[in-house]
DNA sequence: CCGTCAAGACCGACCAGTTGGTAGGAAATA
DNA sequence: TATTTCCTACCAACTGGTCGGTCTTGACGG
């Protein structure tokens, strides 16, 4: 079981998430976090470094629960299929799926936050939040480079591409989500790339 | 001729975008702004009522000049081709191209910069965000639907949700290529795009 | 079973610099 | 001269961050 500190530092670390990604960055400060988890200030400069610090804590944080999270879905379409193109087509659904369950709109991706506000961090965040988008290309183009493998492409796409569109269109699927306030948009952006990919490699 | 006054005025407003759309709303300063913009705190108190004005301006200009911007793509569309998917085709190669030209990574898009930072503006300047993404939907649906009405369709997808996977590959594109500094990335998406179009409306 | 003692966890007052914003007057312009 | 345009000086609130001290925990010897 975690120790009080670990418990605490993680009860930061959450309410330090769901306050950056309404607020910003920049817009949120030490005062309101330590505000919001109870905590005092001598409590949070003793779990972090400074705010700098937290953020890359953050990074890494959200980083871990998303490959934990598209894993899931992934192990989940290869015992439905043994077909890769329906793995991948199945894997995009199950996402939409989960996208439409949520209760309101998209809280808004860290990664996005962060490179919108990438001058106010350090390098050090910057190449965490960039190894992120290539661990999520990695991800979608080992399946694709499967897909690619078994069946013929309608159209001269490099595999990364078509893996960055997914991040792409879930990344400007939460944005406009969020801007209309319409918790559909996302799910519907992702049944679009579905339907491409189907245009893609099916007869 | 412009009076000295909606000179300076443009300046704040032409450096403010810049700061913005680098360090985000929250992490520019309104020292910061006048300092680059040689002007004095007296001096921008005068032109705008505070911050949350400046970022109401600033929508709106971004606004307008996005509008003459895809106008001016669409109506060079138009002179090449009177057949609906082709204008469509084109327009979408034609943006791919201009991304293409521009000189290092897209420097942002404004709408998601605010969209990001949205608690820390007032319902005015949220109004007008989303004012902005639905009038690129009406934009592109438009065109969509004279596409839809003499070409059948390969899957189903109604044209507004259409319409907004373009902006959300652009925003989507804006993203990465912010993120991992590659200029090549956005244009790419772009015919990405422009290869989904084809597939789907063409035999 | 209990005292003890160091390490871990946390507190809250304080600091210098920055924040958005104001007031009153001085140039510049028409 | 009247209006537009801009400047200087100032303010209260907040910013990220520091520091000395206090409480809590758990391992260990008696």
């Amino acid at each position: 079981m975690p120790t009080k500190g670990e418990r605490t530092r993680e009860s930061i670390l959450s309410t330090a998430e769901s306050l950056i990604l309404s607020n910003g960055y920049s817009g949120t400060s030490i005062d309101q976090i330590i505000g919001e988890s109870g905590i005092t200030k001598g409590g949070f400069f003793y779990h972090f470094d400074g705010k700098n610090d937290l953020a890359k804590h953050l990074v890494m944080r959200y980083l871990e629960q998303d490959e934990v999270f598209f894993n899931g879905l992934f192990e989940r379409a290869y015992e439905l299929t043994d077909d890769p193109l329906q793995q991948m087509l199945i894997f995009v659904k199950l996402l939409a799926e989960q996208m439409a369950e949520l209760p309101s709109t998209h809280p808004g991706c860290l990664v996005a936050t962060f490179t919108y506000e990438s001058n106010q961090l350090d390098e050090n965040v910057r190449e965490l939040t960039a190894d992120g988008v290539l661990s999520w290309r990695t991800l979608f183009a080992n399946q694709l480079e499967k897909v690619v493998a078994a069946y013929p492409m309608r159209a001269e796409q490099s595999v990364e591409t078509l893996a960055d569109m997914l991040t792409g269109v879930i990344e400007g699927g939460i944005l406009l989500s969020r801007c209309l306030e319409n918790k559909d948009l996302l799910p519907r952006q992702l049944m679009q790339y579905h339907a491409y990919l189907k245009l893609l490699f099916q007869a």
